[in-house]
DNA sequence: AGGCATATCACACAATAGTGTGATGTTTGA
DNA sequence: TCAAACATCACACTATTGTGTGATATGCCT
C-alpha cells in the first residue's frame, strides 16, 4: 500500500485528486495539507511514502517545502503539481530533490502511473513540461546579441581566474607577463560587459564556456 | 518529402536508418556522410531539411559540427543520434542549435515521427535519456558534502557580490559597515572552501544559489 | 546557565586587481 | 596588400580585496 500525502490550497484539487488515486487498490490518501507549513507537520505526524505538492501556496510555499519535508524524512518521495507554464522552475524542484512533476490535469492513469513510478525511485516527468523545460534552458543563457568572440588565449585565461588563480598564478602558468594577462582581462571586461572577474566568471558560467 | 542527410561514420547504421525511413513516403534520403566535416560538405551540395547526426566521429565530431551546420543553413533541423550514456551532452546539444535527439536503437516508428516532429519545429527528445539529462543535472552540482549552511545575511552579500557589487557598495546597501561585509565574505570563504570571490560566486552559481 | 551560531564592527596591513596610456610584432581575412 | 584583430609587454598609480586579531551583543537550544 503506498501512503501519499496531497498539499494544495484548492481543496476541490484535493478532493478531485483523492477520488481519482483511490480507485486504485495500491493507493491511500493518509494526509492532506493547504500550505507548506501545514505539510510539513502531516509529515512529521503520519508516516507516508509520497507527497504531492503544489508549488503555489500560502503561508510557505512548495518550493521551500520540499527542501525542509526531505530534511525531516529523507526517504519521502515528493512529486510537484504544476499547471503547465513553469518549464523554468524544473530543474529546480530536482535540485531540491523532488522525484518529478506532473501537471495538475493530468489524467487518472497518468497520475497513478507516476505515484507508482516514484515509490519505486523512479523520476516522474511529464513530457510536455520536459519541452519547456529543455526550451528555457535552451534560452536562459542567450546572451541578447550572442556570446562574444572571445580567444582561444584570452579563453585560457578565463579558465584560470575561474580555478581562482591570481593574475600572478595565470601568468606563470602560462608564461607570460602579469601585464599582458592584465591586458587579456581587461579586454575581456570590455567584451563581455563586466566590471570585474566575478562578473566575468558569472557570465562565462551561464553562458556554458566553463 | 521531407529530404535528410544522414552522418555517421559507421557505413551499417546509415543503411539501416536509410532502410528504415525510405518505407516511409514522406522522407527521402538526399545525402550521406561518414564525418563532421564530410557532412558541412553535403549540407553546402544539397539541399535538405534534417540532418541525422552522430556524435563520435573522426575529422570532426558531431558536436562541433552542429554549430558549424547551423551557420551555413539556419533553417536545418538537427538531431543527434546517440547511444544511451550521454545524459551529461543532452542541454549541450540544445543550446548548439539541434532539434532533439534519437537512440541509434530506435524502433522505425519512433525515428519516423522524430524526423516528422523536428520538421514541424518539435523538440524531440527520448524518454530514456531525458531521464539520463535529469540525473545528471541533478547530480552535477552535488557538493560532496551538502551545501553549507548558508545564512540569510550571507546569502544577501552573494548576491549583490554576484551583481559585481564592491565590498563598499555592498555595505551601502545593507547600511552596514565595510569591515561587518568584510567578515561575512570572510565566513563565506572558509564555509565554501573557496579562495576569493571569484570561486565564490562560481560555486554559488553551480549549486543553483543566485 | 552556558555554549554556540549569528551578526555586528574596528584597525591595520599585505596582496591583488583594475586603469590609463602607449608600444611592438604577428596573423589573418577581405 | 593592408587594415583589423590578436598577442605581447612596460610603467605608474589607484582601488579593492583579503587577512589577522579582537571585541560586543543577541537569540536559540539544551
Amino acid at each position: 500500500m503506498i501512503k501519499i500525502i496531497i498539499a494544495d490550497d484548492h481543496q476541490i484539487l484535493i478532493d478531485g485528486i483523492k477520488a481519482m488515486v483511490e480507485g486504485d487498490q495500491e493507493i491511500k490518501v493518509v494526509g492532506t495539507a493547504s500550505n507548506g507549513q501545514l505539510a510539513l507537520e502531516t509529515i512529521k505526524k503520519v508516516d507516508a511514502d509520497i507527497l504531492l505538492l503544489d508549488l503555489q501556496m500560502p503561508v510557505m510555499d512548495g518550493m521551500e517545502a520540499i527542501s525542509h519535508a526531505i530534511q525531516i524524512q529523507p526517504s519521502l518521495k515528493i512529486l510537484v503539481l504544476t499547471t503547465n507554464d513553469e518549464g523554468s522552475i524544473i530543474s529546480e524542484i530536482f535540485r531540491k530533490g523532488a522525484m518529478g512533476y506532473l501537471l495538475k490535469n493530468s489524467s487518472r492513469e497518468v497520475l497513478i502511473q507516476g505515484i507508482k513510478d516514484a515509490y519505486k525511485g523512479q523520476k516522474v516527468l511529464s513530457a510536455h513540461l520536459t519541452m519547456k523545460m529543455i526550451d528555457s534552458m535552451h534560452k536562459k543563457p542567450k546572451p541578447l546579441n550572442g556570446i562574444p568572440q572571445i580567444t582561444k588565449r584570452e579563453m585560457e585565461v578565463v579558465r584560470l581566474i575561474a580555478k581562482e588563480y591570481t593574475t600572478q598564478q595565470i601568468a606563470d602558468e602560462l608564461f607570460l607577463s602579469v601585464n599582458t594577462v592584465a591586458t587579456h582581462k581587461r579586454n575581456l571586461f570590455v567584451k563581455m560587459d563586466v566590471k570585474n572577474s566575478v562578473g566575468m566568471i558569472k557570465k562565462a558560467s551561464d553562458w556554458g564556456l566553463l
